[in-house]
DNA sequence: CATAAATCGGACAAAACTATCCGATTAAAA
DNA sequence: TTTTAATCGGATAGTTTTGTCCGATTTATG
């Protein structure tokens, strides 16, 4: 579904936020340990998130990542996937056809459609204030 | 969401069924040309939808591709999914945790069940048959 | 039987994705 | 001011996916 670089970065982008929301500013270290993740990986990864301002990154020791707290919940799993995997997602036709739209479709155009939009519609509706919610109770997991 | 392997599958496979429809067998290069797709990695997907049972091939002078009949009706894309992606759309966790089920969850476990499920019950729904419906009148198509 | 038209299958090549390494830069703290 | 703890960014390496090439094999036909 999403690229590894796509997965790393959603489950960096919500432990950024959990800790965040507590006032914690993190290591890449820190945060490749928490999420299980490969370290250099993640750092170029977390760069483009960075890039893309869904992250801040503070430089020098003491430095890390964190996200603005007012910003954890207006930011959506639909903006990591763009800074990352673009939107060959949703946009892109589900057989590969380069020209494909409701016009000349593929024969699974409009089911196709359907699904993806399920999808894109969940990915704009999921805040990363939702993401952690689950994470501090231990309702929900970033490894194993 | 496929792998370029299954997209070429997929429309070689139903441009196959297509023909058979007609009682025509088809070559490779037939169908390398109308579903646009590179010949030589077409016929290594050829050959392990043939060696799935998907389509049958014959060797030799006026050899060629093609589907029995009655099978183009009960050959669903799922089938031909599984044989070239495997179970990893269906199966594995969204964020690519190893172990992710409804008793240890990613944080977005429950959204992509549900996803994933659609996908799942759409490409099991969907018979060759049904993807060759509106090429022939040219209501959909299988390049461009 | 010889030839031509096909698929088969193994080796290879190119591109994309995943991952690592290391010096440069930055900034806090001793 | 020096040291130390961080990210940044470019080069490189490994792996998977995508794609090509070509000889071997099979079969219809003249």
């Amino acid at each position: 579904m999403f690229s590894k670089a796509c997965e790393y970065g959603i489950r960096a982008s919500t432990y950024i936020a959990l800790q965040s929301l507590e006032g914690r500013r993190v290591s890449l270290k820190e945060i490749a340990e928490e999420i299980d993740s490969p370290v250099a990986f993640t750092a170029k990864i977390l760069q483009l998130l960075s890039k893309n301002n869904i992250v801040d990154s503070v430089k020098g020791a003491h430095g890390g990542f964190e996200i603005n707290k007012e910003k954890i919940d207006k930011l959506k799993l639909s903006q990591i996937v763009d800074a990352i995997d673009g939107d060959k997602i949703y946009a892109g036709c589900g057989l590969g056809l380069k020209e494909c739209n409701a016009d000349k479709p593929c024969p699974v155009h409009d089911k196709f459609v359907e699904i993806r939009n399920d999808l894109k519609q969940m990915l704009e509706n999921t805040s990363l204030f939702e993401m952690t919610a689950g994470l501090e109770v231990g309702l929900t997991y970033l490894k194993r």
